[in-house]
DNA sequence: GTAGATGCAAACTTTTTGCAGACTG
DNA sequence: CAGTCTGCAAAAAGTTTGCATCTAC
């Protein structure tokens, strides 16, 4: 089944690619462009199709019920581990020596495949820590 | 304010705990106990207080909406990095070593400290790789 | 005895769906 | 033109809440 390259579907991928620092919900979405451009139904399906063509990342943040939405960016994250702060809610990745030590290990130990691009480290970042 | 040791909220923990090698959801809890034993409410109310004495985690699955509950074995796992298989959902920890290194790398690095007990590694455990 | 918890049902919030019409390739 | 997608409104799914009653300490 092919996919279409619908103004919507741009709409909302520019959204995120915008506002990529930050943790955006389905929620913020929908209130942002509330009726116009884009519809409620049309947000959710999009945001679905583009998290399964690994577009976007859905996340969540400990202690919050709702999920966050994060445009990957190819050229710099993908399949980097990120590390995303508990407090501002800020990601960025670690470098790939790490990750390449990290995957190494587990390998070796529980026979176990690590994922980057599902991976995400949580603590809290320099600025938060003030 | 106080927390009383109610009969709902030892069954939850039990079930919770016999369950742990398992992702369990809200809805699950509901469906098992469904009406006898302990209420939706009681359910509900009892999982976001046992999350925040960190007893149990919720964690969400990459592709899911819905949200699991894990029993914190303190014995185990408190403090430890765990790593869960993206396919069976079954989930264990890494080892100290292991731990301590990613914490270093990180904190020298981007000055980051990481949170051992939020982080969850994602990936396909051994015996999901066949 | 009293603060805190429960159960129920109703309210709410968030997400999904059916369908007719509009758009993409 | 055929296959997809959209918007709308209605339905479903999941969670929270008010309140009278009950329980733990």
């Amino acid at each position: 089944m092919q996919q279409y390259n619908t103004k919507q579907r741009q709409i909302l991928l520019e959204y995120l690619s915008d506002h990529s620092d930050e943790n955006i919900s389905a929620l913020d979405i929908i209130a942002h462009f509330s009726g116009e451009d884009i519809s409620k139904s049309a947000i959710y399906r999009n945001l679905a199709s583009l998290e399964k063509d690994g577009k976007i990342r859905r996340v969540n943040i400990v202690g919050e019920k709702v999920a966050y939405y994060q445009y990957i960016d190819t050229k710099h994250c993908k399949g980097k581990i990120h590390v995303s702060c508990i407090k501002c809610g800020k990601t960025t990745h670690i470098d790939g020596d790490t990750a390449s030590y990290l995957a190494s290990r587990l390998k070796v130990e529980d026979g176990f495949a690590l994922n980057n691009d599902e991976t995400v480290l949580y603590g809290v970042c320099k600025d938060c820590q003030k």
